[in-house]
DNA sequence: ACCAAATCTGACAACGCTGTCAAATAAATA
DNA sequence: TATTTATTTGACAGCGTTGTCAGATTTGGT
């Protein structure tokens, strides 16, 4: 297979040392320009074969591997996403990092983890400053992020593409991927309608989050398809947090004798703080008064007993953010459409036990 | 200030359109050369302050950034650092990665975050890859890639700074930040006794990690120092997950009437499971049983009675290892003693409900 | 065997910046 | 004032790639 015919210390010579070896010391082995070495490393058409074979083994024979940064500077793309996000929980950032790292990865791509303060006044110059700085071939933006007029702005004036995931404003303003959080929503309260539950309350999300209202619509849906309205004392106002839920179970369990049979909280935290003030006082779950959440944080298994809640997509979700992304960077660059494509992807109802029939 | 007299308009016709303007477009609206924007942007000595001035407020009018690309091709520099991680929890990943995060921002880094297999058999030559491909200015390596030869020699073959986090395998070899496991452990234990325990029991960490070694010293030599003997049927093995915690609580449970007062648990996730059981079976804790962990997880304030645990300062350890990277990358290059640096770091006993005086 | 049309290949100029070194200018000294 | 010395500036050559375009080679059709 190896077809050159070159000594072999001439191998060390020409950069198999200890220093990084460049296009030129491939170029130089395989007696070729550094042009068609380059043709050859991406995979251009219009090499000969036998060429290819023989920019091949030189390239292997000195662990040549292109120079990201060059390859930036000289070509149009800089092989890099930047994945712009505001804290939310960590297993939530980390899902997210990973399924853009592992779409990437896929085409050589390396990813820019940017957290923003997204109280920040001057947040659309600081990204805009990022994106002046590095040229990044896209971004994803994440909740709240993705729903700042700011953050919009600073991206698009940058002319770069991006993704948004799981937005709630500005509806088709850029391509983006979601779950049917209100489907989600109300296939929980069927499955609660299913074991039996009739006396539902609910837990309603911090109301700056899109998905609240829309969880909360699916709940409403769900109980009106079944003839049945809810009782407005079990429907509480909470903030997302472990602390709201306790103040909410606070409210509910008020009078311990008129209880709802179910709690449908509207995120996992909230569902934890309500198991933790029942079990406080004792009302037993999920024998008295079932509970289920939203997320499926790893919270959820760890707390007793373990937590049926909705298990969101995130890495997949990001996976296919960035997937939008480098199919545009790397296929069709003429495909203006796939900038507003979106992608809807399916939930998943994960029963464990703290919900029961009545 | 702005002491340049060039037409408004000429401003835009410069690069104040649309596009990202270069240091040619600053040099030439400064009418100075590009080296001197150059010094500017770089706070390099030898400039006169006036002609400093003239550049700095070109640049703001042009909303100059240096490409980070551009620079790290000519430079020696490449703003760049990695982080490298395989999985661990992933608040522990997220509390990293803001660490370095936070420590890169100050300097005008930005982070590649690049998880690894660390069972993958080419481990090694993934990560001679990367460093190949980018030219990275530092690596900060975490459990458990840190403690592995094949990423340490991968590391030092390309010749990149690297500083370790929390490694116990070839002490000295590198520069290193952690905390002390072990006194924490002892600082632990001794609460315990000081809230007046006696039959203390401990559940061991996964005995693949260095620190469930240090932890359980910790405990012994507090316990020796009290001229306490531990029971050895209340020692029991885990293997830092729920499911083990669970496990270990079943037998230390077997016979509901022979209960040591308090159990020490190498990491949170195992305190949980035994919480988790305990609850099952009707132990009340802390009244029955006191329980304590290690890691102060984000579970430990969702689990009820909240988690008495040691808090690891993973983002100030993370912050610490970008600085040592950073001050050799920008100050004194000529320092190799940093190499070798070692910073210990303080830990948190943080005390919640899940211990009470007997 | 000859010419046009494909198919390969290479020279060379960018990309936007920093490093080097020499030239120009200002300050200090005699 | 004439020199020497320190300070400030600029020209220019890279850094390791890709893009452009022209030249060389092969292929296909008579």
């Amino acid at each position: 297979m190896t077809q050159i015919k070159v000594p072999a210390d001439r191998v060390k010579e020409l950069g198999g040392g200890n220093a990084v070896s460049t296009i030129n010391d491939v170029a130089r082995l395989a007696g070729v320009s550094i042009k068609t070495v380059s043709r050859v490393m991406n995979n251009e058409p219009n090499v000969r074969e036998e060429t290819r074979t023989k920019v091949k083994d030189a390239a292997n024979l000195l662990h040549y591997r292109p120079n990201l940064l060059a390859r930036s500077l000289a070509g149009a793309r800089s092989f890099l996403i930047g994945l712009l996000y505001d804290n939310p929980s960590s297993s939530y950032v980390i899902d997210l990092q990973s399924g853009v790292i592992a779409r990437c990865r896929e085409s050589g791509y390396h990813v820019l983890s940017e957290p923003q303060d997204s109280l920040a006044p001057d947040l659309g110059r600081a990204i805009a400053s990022l994106l002046a700085t590095i040229r990044l071939d896209g971004v994803i933006l994440t909740p709240p992020l993705c729903d700042m007029a700011m953050v919009l702005e600073a991206v698009e004036a940058a002319g770069v593409p991006y993704v948004r995931v799981s937005p709630y404003a500005y509806p088709g303003r850029s391509a983006q991927v979601e779950m049917d959080d209100s489907l989600a929503a109300y296939k929980m309260t069927q499955h609660l309608l299913g074991l039996g539950h009739r006396d539902i309350g609910f837990v309603r999300g911090h109301p700056e989050h899109g998905s609240s209202h829309r969880r909360y619509e699916g709940f409403l849906q769900a109980m009106n398809e079944a003839g049945l309205t809810p009782r407005s004392d079990w429907i509480k106002q909470g903030f997302n947090s472990f602390a709201s839920g306790i103040d909410a179970a606070k409210a509910l369990f008020e009078t311990r004798t008129d209880l709802p049979t179910a709690l449908f909280a509207s995120n996992d935290e909230m569902a934890f703080g309500i198991m933790a003030y029942a079990q406080q006082i004792g009302v037993k779950i999920p024998d008295q008064v079932s509970v289920v959440g939203f997320d499926d944080t790893p919270g959820s298994t760890v707390i007793w007993p373990h937590l049926t809640t909705i298990r969101q997509p995130v890495v997949d979700l990001a996976y296919a953010a960035a997937d939008i992304l480098l199919s545009r960077a790397n296929g069709d660059d003429d495909a203006p459409v796939l900038t507003r494509v979106s992608r809807l992807l399916p939930f998943e109802l994960v029963q464990r036990d703290s919900a029961k029939s009545i």
